[in-house]
DNA sequence: GTAAAGAGAACGAACATTCTTTTTCTAAGA
DNA sequence: TCTTAGAAAAAGAATGTTCGTTCTCTTTAC
């Protein structure tokens, strides 16, 4: 019997993932072949072929972690964050960790992650399940600023958190296609949008 | 001699480019095969390949439609708007033809657009002339609106654009990938965020 | 010593593209 | 105006390559 030790089967595993990451950052799902990762990872196809079973599976294993990422930025945001912030915008453009102080490449893989998505029905469903839990932290979070009457409170939080979402996607794709999307241009911005004098309805 | 009208011969490159739209849009480029588009056309690989010279240059002609599409909705937000609007959402979320009245189909294509641009340099370039563009129109729009007194004048108007950009970015995505981005919705959102109190720094 | 782990050749399917053949349409000639 | 030649247009088989995957053999580690 000559079973390895599982931490170096995990470590092979993490190889893998971290070459074909790479390769699907630069090239996409599918315009990648298994030899443009087998040759990233330094493994053959034999080596590769007894950790993953395909390279769908490779695909989704790489997506999963993505909307992992993306998810546990969103729950830190629920409840590490301070609860007397100010600010809603602190909220989505905080500069820990949010999704928003990603890498690029992070935001690139997003990218391609969503267009997969729109081929693959399972990944598909698994991004809507993500993206909908977040909404529902930022949702409460947009309630909370209503009750202290940091925004009107005559606007469902749904519709708010709606917007904010919108923002955070808008900016990981400016983040992934045009390389600089500087948080802090962002965020002087965003005050000034949402310190704009009240306007009567025209 | 018996040269076709040419009428005739744009009429089947439209063919061919539209079929290829919908596959693109179903599969993505790279998973999308050109038996694929042979089929969806209901042409033969003789009859494309007169008219296009290679499956990168049905994808290149594809992806600079969608791009045109792009470039033509913020055109059209630049002079055919009404000087006297009084909120700036309007400006990004008007109802008429903007990019984000167009339809889910055109917001999914984008995202393949978006996805392919992470590979192919030309197709990088060409898209972050296009949105360049844009950004400066939008611009325009918010410096005016900072001498009207709408906005806070002490921001500049390229900060407030970049924000403003990303939303019409965001709003994209989740129109794309979770089907139903209403407008009203988020015009909703947009103003309770915009008519937030002035807050003090903390 | 033995079985797991890995290497790398081998395989069939699918791919983009080209080549050959057939069809179709225009334009000249009767 | 009808015919017909001849080239453009389209079809579909053919081609060579690349793909994902498997198979066999070797190496490694317990």
């Amino acid at each position: 019997m000559a079973r390895m030790p599982k931490e170096h089967l995990e470590a092979r595993r993490r190889q893998i993932l971290d070459a074909a990451r790479r390769c699907f950052i630069r090239n996409g799902f599918h315009a990648t072949s298994m030899q443009d990762v087998l040759t990233e990872a330094e493994l053959s196809a034999g080596a590769v072929y007894r950790y993953f079973k395909s390279k769908d599976d490779i695909i989704a294993a790489t997506a999963a972690e993505a909307l992992a990422e993306v998810a546990s930025a969103f729950e830190a945001e629920d409840d590490a964050r301070p609860p007397d912030l100010d600010n809603i915008v602190d909220l989505v453009l905080g500069v820990e960790r949010p999704p928003l102080s990603g890498s690029q490449e992070s935001a690139q893989l997003l990218v391609q992650v969503w267009s997969e998505a729109l081929r693959s029905p399972s990944l598909g469903t698994k991004l809507k399940e993500v993206m909908t839990e977040a909404r529902g932290v930022v949702g409460g979070l947009v309630a909370r600023h209503q009750q202290r009457g940091l925004l009107p409170a005559d606007v469902p939080a749904e519709h708010v958190a709606d917007v904010l979402m919108a923002l955070v996607d808008g900016f990981l794709v400016r983040r992934a296609v045009y390389g600089h999307a500087d948080s802090v241009t962002f965020r002087s911005g965003m005050r000034a949008l949402m310190s704009a004098p009240a306007q009567a309805a025209r």
